[in-house]
DNA sequence: CAACGCTACTGGAACGCTCCAGACGGGTCT
DNA sequence: AGACCCGTCTGGAGCGTTCCAGTAGCGTTG
């Protein structure tokens, strides 16, 4: 550290090698249209001979902003985070921000200290893309820097906007699914009281009414899976299920595959989400697929008009679409 | 933004509350020794009623140091990496420092630009879990700020500290598991010319050796998968095989329980990582466990070091283990 | 009792940048 | 010709910290 760069070159040496002031090479470097065209390429010359690089501290304590957006996220491991980060990556990148990722571990306690964190270290603003975050950590962090929501649709009204994928619509295709296969006997299988959990479970009762048709919701920690399973081995029993997510789908797979119930012949299983574990079972399980990396981008966009001084905060919904796997057939 | 906090408190309001110069609220804020019991709660205290926060910016402007560690990773989705970043947030928070995340979605090029994003922000260190940052862009790095890498066991000497799981070793305790079994005829599937797997295939042809039995190694790109379930079919091929990775070895399992194979009872496979995918194949996957939680604690300690002057860049090999499911038995 | 050494505290420079008010020429307008 | 403007460039203040060289107050000591 010592025999190299005995110091990273600044402002000032560079404007000192092209013999003008610092203001120039600030104003040049940011492309101001107050420079003239030589001067210009003659001082971004010499900075890139030296080896400049703008000190985001500096500037950041200078201007009040660092050109850097924070994603907090609760579980890295689950695809459809790291999919709607690679969304609003792409969509950051393209307006020439930076972004840094701030990890939960599934723990609203970490997520709330990385939110902190994250805003302390100057992020121009905050995703959030987890639901277990807690409402009044959203509302502190809300008060200091423009916050976008992914996931979770709100109750009461906040200063925070919401992109979510519309899972009443979602629930509405896999039913609508299902019976046009045939089936009439489709059970719900619900496994979280969460909001986007609890929007599924109500648009699939409503679908199923539409249809005219008798609506049954079971719960996971119920016994639901067992319940459903031992129905659907009698004659009389319902034909398919609509899952609440992936992996509880995946789970009545399992098992259902297990008890000696031929899926899809016998018996059918939609997922949502399209999580990985939807292509990595046998059958692959058909799935309402949210647009990810589509919510990403939606969510850079809303956050970046913020921060641009735009005050309003909206919702915006997204439309999922069916991916038809082998867990769905007409029944027998 | 306006009726709310008009501006964060700073320093010099919480030194102008409490009646002292800014200096002392510095150092009481800091712990600093000199500063009296008595007027060290005061201060404290007026700051906390203020809402009085640290500028992380112009606190790392001064003192160069920020109090955050950069994590660069090339797959959030691998679950792997997600266990190594919260050994590496763990370690950091006992230390008293922040944790952000780049995340290179598998391009190198993206990956290259995170970590110098990273450094811009003046992270204090940088730890890389990805093998596939070009070796440049790690120099360049290391000659900013010190780095620590995890998994890529190195070729020629870099300014460059390692951490990595013992693959020789691993490997081994594969081969004498299947051996322990009975097995005798023990193939290697290999994917990859990578380091890690390079490792992984060498151990696996040594303890063959070693057990006075013959080696075969079968790469899936030249239609390894094929040729290996033939050969098990018949009734003289090998009974078992050592898969570089757990991808590789679920591909192996569908295949071969397609092929009519009944595994484990007619042919065992161990894999490598204990992904995810291990816990969610029937039936379950033999492999060999990483200790990520702890490379990634090691790396973070390593880093640490680093970061408060120590100049000795180390390698340190951790052990794996081996997590028995059920991909392995006697062979018939 | 002057000299000394502590402890507890202070003021200003520095970190690298942005922003603002203005300077300096050389047109253009009347 | 004087007033004015416009494009280009400059110097200094300020962002919120930390760090360094002091200073004041006070008890000890020879």
């Amino acid at each position: 550290m010592h025999s190299t760069d005995h110091a990273a070159p600044t402002i000032v040496d560079v404007a000192r090698a092209a013999g003008v002031s610092k203001s120039l090479v600030s104003l040049a470097i940011r492309g101001d249209a107050g420079v003239s065209e030589a001067t210009r390429t003659r001082i971004l010359a010499v900075a890139d001979t030296l080896g400049y690089r703008s000190n985001v501290l500096a500037r950041g304590l200078a201007r009040g902003r660092t050109q850097v957006l924070g994603v907090l996220v609760s579980d890295l491991s689950n695809p459809y985070h790291s999919d709607v980060v690679a969304g609003i990556e792409a969509r950051a990148e393209g307006a020439g921000l930076g972004t840094v990722i701030g990890h939960g571990q599934g723990d609203p306690a970490v997520l709330a200290a990385r939110l902190d964190q994250m805003l302390d270290l100057g992020v121009d603003g905050v995703i959030v893309v987890s639901a277990m975050l807690p409402a009044e950590a959203l509302d502190t962090a809300a008060a200091r820097r423009p916050v976008v929501m992914v996931g979770r649709p709100f109750e009461q009204p906040r200063r925070v906007s919401v992109v979510r994928n519309h899972d009443e619509r979602g629930a509405a295709l896999a039913v609508a699914h299902l019976q046009d296969l045939g089936h009439h006997g489709i059970v719900h299988l619900a496994s979280s009281h969460r909001a986007a959990a609890s929007a599924r479970r109500l648009a699939y009762g409503e679908a199923m009414t539409r249809a005219g048709l008798p609506s049954t919701t079971l719960w996971v920690d119920e016994g639901g899976v067992e319940t459903l399973i031992a129905g659907a081995v009698g004659s009389a029993g319902p034909t398919a299920c609509f899952a609440g997510n992936d992996r509880t789908a995946a789970a009545l797979l399992h098992d259902a595959l297990d008890a000696g119930l031929d899926v899809p012949a016998a018996f059918s299983i939609v997922g949502y989400d399209d999580a990985q574990i939807a292509r990595q079972v046998r059958p692959g399980l058909t799935t309402v697929a949210q647009p990810r990396e589509a919510i990403g981008r939606e969510a850079a966009r809303l956050l970046l008009a913020r921060i641009d001084g735009d005050k309003d905060t909206v919702e915006v919904t997204l439309e999922p679409s069916l991916t038809v796997r082998g867990t769905t057939a007409a029944p027998c």
